[in-house]
Order: structure tokens, then sequence, then C-alpha cells
DNA sequence: AATATATAGTTTCATATGTAACTAATTCCG
DNA sequence: CGGAATTAGTTACATATGAAACTATATATT
């Protein structure tokens, strides 16, 4: 390989990122999906349909950042199983207005906190000092990597 | 939604980590195959081999945390190209030793100062104490997600 | 108003991925 | 030694995913 210093794969920090945020998004995907049959897309579109009722599909994907057939996918899972509801706009035939059903509701108050538990869990390593480090290290990458859209 | 305080997506930590690193990873991957027709998981494999020629399969799956399906499909790729050897163990005749061709070799170091911008331009964002903070943050996180293997 | 362009969302199709089953070689242990 | 259990790696199959095409509606332009 002669003179060029070589990669060192384990610290080199795209690496590192996606191997620990696969790791841990793996350990919540089982959970949802053994609890509640739901992937971790149909969860994010829950959260934030809980957030802001009457959201859009459209507006699911930029809060999510997934793009429009995941968000297409995930809704229709949703509907299907009696979780979310669709309801035409009245002032734009193109667009829905979705909404937690009440079984979707009640689904969602399970798993709030099993999902602020999984993440306490896993910040419980760090003071609280450092978990304002981590969020504010974050930030600043995700501004280095997507300095036009903003990631959160 | 009633009492229950909401969960905030864009505040949950395995949310914005899988985001970012993501964000990171797309934009890497669409180096590496827009250059070199080559996907993360190939680049991997390269990048693993380089550091330690006659490396099998296996124990590239562990450097890399790809699974064996993955590493077997990757390598099959790197050899079609001609970037990758194989050479039957002489005391173990299930596993190969994998090598890179001269070819191999050559992409190699061609990508390696393109990783390399790529991760200074992401961490110019931060102060080198700041890298190492976040180095050591990332390294608390990953014992704790998985307590038992070693993430890197 | 008529046509062109843009937007919301779904469907189609081709590819990527993971799980399980499989082959072949090795080790373990009676 | 000889069968049972492991291990290395590949193949097959079923599912997930993303890009592009498509439908329907809305907006902009003339």
């Amino acid at each position: 390989m002669s003179d060029m210093p070589p990669l060192r794969l384990s610290t080199f920090l795209p690496f590192r990122l996606s191997v620990l945020s696969n790791a841990i998004s793996q350990r919540i995907a089982a959970l949802y999906d053994r609890e509640f049959g739901l992937s971790i897309w149909q969860w994010r579109v829950m959260a934030v349909t809980a957030d802001t009722p009457g959201i859009s599909a459209t507006e699911i994907g930029q809060r999510t950042q997934m793009d429009k057939v995941a968000v297409s996918r995930a809704v229709a899972g949703l509907i299907e199983v009696g979780y979310l509801e669709r309801r035409p706009s009245e002032d734009d035939a193109r667009r829905s207005n979705l909404y937690l059903t009440p079984a979707g509701a009640d689904v969602y108050k399970l798993i709030v906190p099993l999902a602020k538990a999984e993440e306490a869990q896993l910040v419980s390593a760090l003071s609280e000092a450092e978990q304002a480090e981590l969020t504010r290290l974050m930030v600043k990458l995700a501004q280095a990597a997507s300095p036009d859209r903003d990631l959160w």
C-alpha cells in the first residue's frame, strides 16, 4: 500500500456514526415491532400526527425526513390497522388531513413512555451537561452536513 | 391527546442520530458511487482489506458490522470488477484470504483522500477539543447501546 | 377561458436487503 | 475413529426501498 497513511475505518466519523445509529435504531425498531407490530416509519408518522393533528403527508415527510413514497406506505399501513384516519381537505382536494384514531391515540400513549425509557437508558450514560454538549455538537454537524436544508 | 407530555420527534436522540447519520452516509455514498461505482459496503470491505491484507470474509463482517450475506455480496461484486482477489486458505479450506488487486489498491489510494476530505469538511465545524469530546460521548453511547459487543 | 406548469399523493418496477436454508469443511467428544 | 455440533461462506426467497411514471387537482400565464 506504499506511502499514504491508510484510512482507519474504525475511527472514521461517518462510519462510527452509521454503526452507532444503526445499533440504536435496531433496538428501538425491534421494540416497536415486537410490542405493536409497527415499523419505525409508522411510528414516526404517528408521532408527528399526534403532535400536529390534521397534518398532511407532505408535511410529515418534511418533519421526519421520509420521502413521499415512504410516507404514503406508512400512512396506508396505519390506516389499514386502524390507527390513522384520513379526511379530505376542504380547500385542496389533492391533500388529506391525517388524524390518529382513538385506537391510534391509545397505542401512541403506550409507546411514548417506552420510547422515552429507551432514550433515557441510552443517555443515562451521560451527565446532563454531556447530553447538552452532545446535542450542541450534533447540531453543528448537521449544519455542516446539510448547509442548505434544516435536518430537524 | 390529554395529559401525557408528548414525544417531540425532533429532539428524540435516536431520531436525530438516525437522520444525521443518514444525511452524512448519503453524501458519502453518492461520492463513492459517482466516482467509482462502489457501494458503501464495497468501500468498507476495501478499507479493511487494505488495512489487513489476507483478511477473511467473517473478519470483515466483525470489523465493519456487516452481516455475512452483505459481506459475501460486496466481496463478489469487488471480485467481479477486479478490485479484490480471493485465495483459498491453506490451513482451512472453508475460508478464503482476501487481497486488493493492484487495480483495487489504485482505487483505494484515490478514495482515501476523498473520504478524508469529506470527513474533514464535516468536522471542520468543530474545534479539536469538540471533536475529541464528540468521540468520547459517542463511545459512551455505544457502550450504553451495546453493552455486550464492541461496536468499533 | 385555455393551456402550461406545479403540487399531493399513489402505483409500478427494478434493485437492495435480511432471514433462512443450504453446502462444504472443521472441530468436538464419545 | 466416527457421528454430532460448529463454522465459513453462498444461494434462494420473501420483503423493503427508491426512482420514475402516473393520476388528479391546483395555480400561473396568456
